[in-house]
DNA sequence: CGTTGCGTTGAGTACCATCAACTGGGGTGG
DNA sequence: CCACCCCAGTTGATGGTACTCAACGCAACG
């Protein structure tokens, strides 16, 4: 259903404008030119400057909860996932974070994290000055345009999320997990048409669906039966997408 | 949890400034000094007029799948929902819209409605242009800021709800929303210390939360039972507040 | 070669859904 | 005024999806 990104791949201005401007490691950084990086280079101001790239450790956090980074990340590379913690010590994830996802933006309202975000596998993020970013955005409204659109795509997805576990059924849930993973890295290039990079582990598949590790464990042993998708390798296939999108319940035109 | 309606009370600016430019019918409204009517008519750009007051009759709808109302809509009495359907028939509401909540922010971002809105009382509303609100949006950034604060504290309301559907019993999930809801209304002062008007269906609240009707009777009842909350007339009852928050998992500092 | 992390599988169980019957209030029309 | 219906909620019986507990397999690793 919803698109998670719809930030319009901006005219590619890679040659024009401020090219001179661009801090160094954007160049080749299949990112520019989309969602934050590209409101931020297309401002006027050429105040802000991306900072050094930083890589972490999977299992780490990118943000702690209470902590005050001031600084928003881009992941470049690798998976992350935010998530809450419960009482009895569950976690539920809120989102999972894959290249080209924005970390970190309600810092833009919030000072402090409420909601860490931990990496899943090495991560690589590029991170964003909060306070630059909001004197540009008083000079240049548009790169608050873009953090509403980033926004509000993720507030639907997260309702489209929410309407899973709360009307649908864990094979559905799965089924519709995978598929949005799916489209969300194939437009960005990251999976082919029918398989795609797939580091999550189980629990943290059912910490996203609500559901227990052995529960996704079944019904994943389920789809491989049935031929509808496998995971080997770090890698998930495919293997019958008309079954997968059907127990989504989702229909292509 | 989250705070669903963080804007900050602005500084009564009643009769400095624009006190000229209040549109007439906000001169005694409960929620002007707050959200985006404060941000509206904070504008330096005296350009925005709010809409005439539109008033909607319970179980219709607000805005309509697919729409381009142009407009977005401030609750000012009555409760609304904004839910979506699944394929079978059966709903999930989103978020429950309370006076002062607003409905429709991604038109700014979205054009056509998504995400249908239906009236649970008779609803009563006010509506700002969205291409006015972009134009002083251009002049005045304040507004886009006062949007994405309504939109992320909109999105932590939103995540809330999910860990509930995802990690949380019937019990909780629905002591949860009997809480939240309070400390909304109470915030708005719509509300006093143990009571609050209470128009929602079982219907609608196993619509938000992933329940069944029949369920949500059940639960009620041992609630009531065990002199927790009462309904009647319209109006719930909070008896027992300490053991509402105990079952909510909330800890008042 | 023990350990650790991740996944699989089985047995028993709980929570909540489903189906269905029934109550009671409020409105409407005969 | 009463019969009727509709809506909202209650209550009981039954069943299924997903949880819990637990054992085990397997690969990676030190």
């Amino acid at each position: 259903m919803s698109e998670s990104f719809v930030l319009q791949d901006k005219a590619q201005d890679s040659h024009g404008g401020i090219a001179g401007g661009i801090p160094a490691g954007c160049a080749d950084c299949p990112l520019r030119g989309k969602g934050i990086c590209a409101a931020v280079m297309d401002a006027k101001s050429g105040k802000q400057r991306r900072k050094s790239e930083t890589t972490i450790r999977a299992r780490h956090q990118i943000f702690r909860p209470g902590e005050t980074p001031g600084r928003i990340a881009v992941i470049r590379s690798g998976w992350a996932a935010r998530f809450t913690h419960v009482q009895d010590g569950r976690r539920q994830v809120l989102s999972i974070l894959v290249p080209g996802d924005t970390a970190g933006a309600e810092l833009v309202v919030f000072p402090s994290i409420r909601v860490p975000v931990q990496a899943l596998t090495d991560v690589s993020y590029c991170s964003f000055d909060v306070a630059e970013l909001k004197e540009i955005g008083v000079e240049d409204p548009s790169l608050v345009w873009a953090f509403l659109n980033i926004c509000i795509s993720g507030r639907k997805e997260t309702e489209a999320r929410l309407v899973d576990l709360g009307r649908r059924n864990a094979e559905q849930r799965l089924a519709r997990l995978i598929a949005e993973l799916h489209r969300r890295l194939r437009g960005r290039g990251l999976a082919d048409e029918t398989s795609m990079p797939f580091p999550l582990r189980q629990q943290a598949i059912a910490d996203a669906l609500g559901l227990t590790q052995v529960h996704v464990s079944r019904v994943m042993s389920s789809f491989r039966e049935n031929n509808i998708v496998q995971v080997a390798g770090g890698r998930l296939s495919i293997m019958d997408m008309d079954a997968l999108l059907d127990i989504a319940e989702i229909y292509r035109r």
